[in-house]
DNA sequence: GGAGTGATGACA
DNA sequence: GTCATCACTCCA
């Protein structure tokens, strides 16, 4: 199991930790903590469970795999980024960037603790457009700490979820990832 | 099962 | 400029 990169604030995973292939940063997100601070200055923290992975310009389920667009461009940098963006015009959906620059991957975060979907999860913590491209810090008031590892029988691989207009090979690649506490 | 919702990207 | 599409959720 890869150790967690850690910085000045031990728990806070640092960009270079998820500079790395999106395949290996997905399941390892599974238990780790998604941490943000109100406006009011109240700070939550709540375990991700669930994850998937849209890994470059192949992946035609990925927003990059079609090059570069002013929405996407955050994923080419190196990673460590939110990616947010509004689906369906009506939820914000978030993501962290992953791997090295010029490669596009991104991590969605579909559920935490209590609270199942991914635009559920954005309307619960208050995050929305404001948070794209920034960095996931303390600054940013959006972070993610360490929380140590989840036992691998415990992680479910699955397909991805509605990315059908991918095709079949795509659709069907088990890049989902699913916590389940035993 | 079906509608809502509006930014985004493709195309002209 | 237009137009179709969409990594979803809620209510019936």
């Amino acid at each position: 199991m890869l150790h967690a990169l850690y910085g000045k604030h031990k728990l806070i995973l640092q960009k270079e930790w998820f500079q790395r292939d999106v395949l290996q940063v997905a399941p390892e997100l599974l238990g780790k903590k998604l941490c943000r601070q109100f406006s009011d200055g109240r700070i939550v923290k709540v375990a991700i469970t669930e994850v998937e992975a849209y890994d470059g310009q192949e992946d035609k389920a990925c927003h990059a795999h079609r090059g570069m667009t002013d929405r996407n461009a955050i994923m080419f940098e190196p990673g460590g980024c939110w990616y947010v963006y509004l689906c369906y015009g009506v939820h914000w959906l978030l993501n962290i960037t992953t791997g090295e620059k010029d490669y596009p991957a991104a991590v969605l975060i579909r559920g935490i603790d209590d609270c199942n979907g991914p635009g559920r999860l954005t309307k619960h913590l208050q995050v929305d457009g404001l948070f794209k491209n920034s960095v996931a810090d303390k600054k940013s008031l959006l972070w993610i700490e360490d929380a140590g590892p989840v036992p691998e029988h415990e992680i479910i691989r699955s397909a991805r979820i509605g990315v059908d207009y991918a095709g079949e090979k795509w659709a069907s690649k088990p890049y989902r990832f699913n916590w389940i506490k035993v």
